[in-house]
DNA sequence: TTTCTTTCTTGACATAGGTCAACGAGATAG
DNA sequence: CTATCTCGTTGACCTATGTCAAGAAAGAAA
């Protein structure tokens, strides 16, 4: 269990041995159930999580309108990191779609990591800069593509998601509505 | 006119005398003509600007057509941070709307000043998180408005924009047309 | 000034997507 | 097995925005 997150970790972090099992030393278990919240819009977000196995979703709140921002599955990093870096309010809700197993790191521990070694502090940006980037990715895909390309894109990125997720939850995620995800999903199918 | 950035600079990033002047001293001035690209689609962007005086915009190649990703104005960093940090073609043009004097550091001075001092690697990491706070707000504010709100808050974030922009390139930032923004200006002017 | 060019506005119409309602297929409960 | 519930599909209609075209307004050039 520990050993994959300790295999992922170094493959895409510079981590190496002792700082690892440093790093690794931080995080605890932790077991949410379907429908479970991991984060809750209006509350602050102390912690990240690593998806051992399982799915969540992050969705914003838009009068009474569940409106989906992201899907996590296994292998992921999950937080309102907006929420966790300064100490404010989450402005989304963070939910389980399965059960999940995952492992979590305080901002506390985070923290104590970076002053500690500066090699921490380098995986600090490195993290915030991929998160830079995937956000600039989503905007620029919000900008450029409509809800055809966007769905296309997602299945491709996530090719099990329509197994795993209802098509409604896609549907918000893409900004249309079930209808509209339906009559798509007929035209791409008629090629 | 260094003076300034230094002001500037310290207020925002953690960075006291000593290390605030060898960041500095890393920058040199660069002048642009109002049309002038700073950045081209295409090419590896090797360089982050900080603009004393002046604007430019960013925008996409839609098939030809001109999107408007973000304008920057005085007293701002831009680059395409993307293609900084990942060393690929950028996938934006960033032009001048005006005549720009700026300051200019180079990826690879940027990359020493990291590797030289541990709190310049946390300025790094502060950027990053920055950056990524205010795309996620932009991706947020591109799912959750309309077109109406997002001109709303884009006249009340920058009161001086439309003395400085042309109409038809606010329209192309918020995602509509030319025609449509008249229409919604109409609107709110009735009320 | 006068002319020329660019930008903005307005109207008529077309189109994509939203809304509402009905139905059908699967899943779940009794 | 039947009843119920949830989800996905489909059709009819409506609304918001795009498209196209014309003209007005504002700036730039002569």
């Amino acid at each position: 269990m520990t050993e994959d997150i300790a295999q992922y970790i170094s493959r895409i972090l510079p981590i190496d041995g002792k700082n690892l099992n440093i790093f690794l030393s931080k995080f605890t278990p932790e077991s949410l159930k379907k429908g479970d919240y991991f984060i809750k819009e209006g509350q602050i977000s102390r912690k990240v999580g690593f998806i051992i196995k399982g799915s969540m979703l992050c969705s914003y709140n838009k009068n009474g309108e569940q409106v989906i921002d992201e899907f996590s599955l296994d292998k992921e990093f999950i937080t309102d990191y907006n929420s966790f870096l300064t100490n404010t309010p989450a402005d989304k809700d963070v939910i389980c779609l399965e059960d999940t197993e995952l492992m979590v790191i305080s901002y506390k521990d985070l923290q104590e990591l970076y002053a500690m070694d500066s090699a921490f502090e380098k995986v600090g940006r490195l993290i915030a800069e991929a998160l830079f980037m995937s956000w600039q990715l989503k905007a620029k895909s919000l900008m450029l593509d409509d809800a055809e390309e966007r769905y296309l894109k997602l299945i491709t990125r996530r090719p099990d998601l329509p197994q795993r997720v209802p098509q409604y939850l896609i549907a918000s995620y893409l900004g249309v509505k079930p209808e509209t995800l339906s009559r798509i999903r007929k035209k791409l199918a008629l090629r």
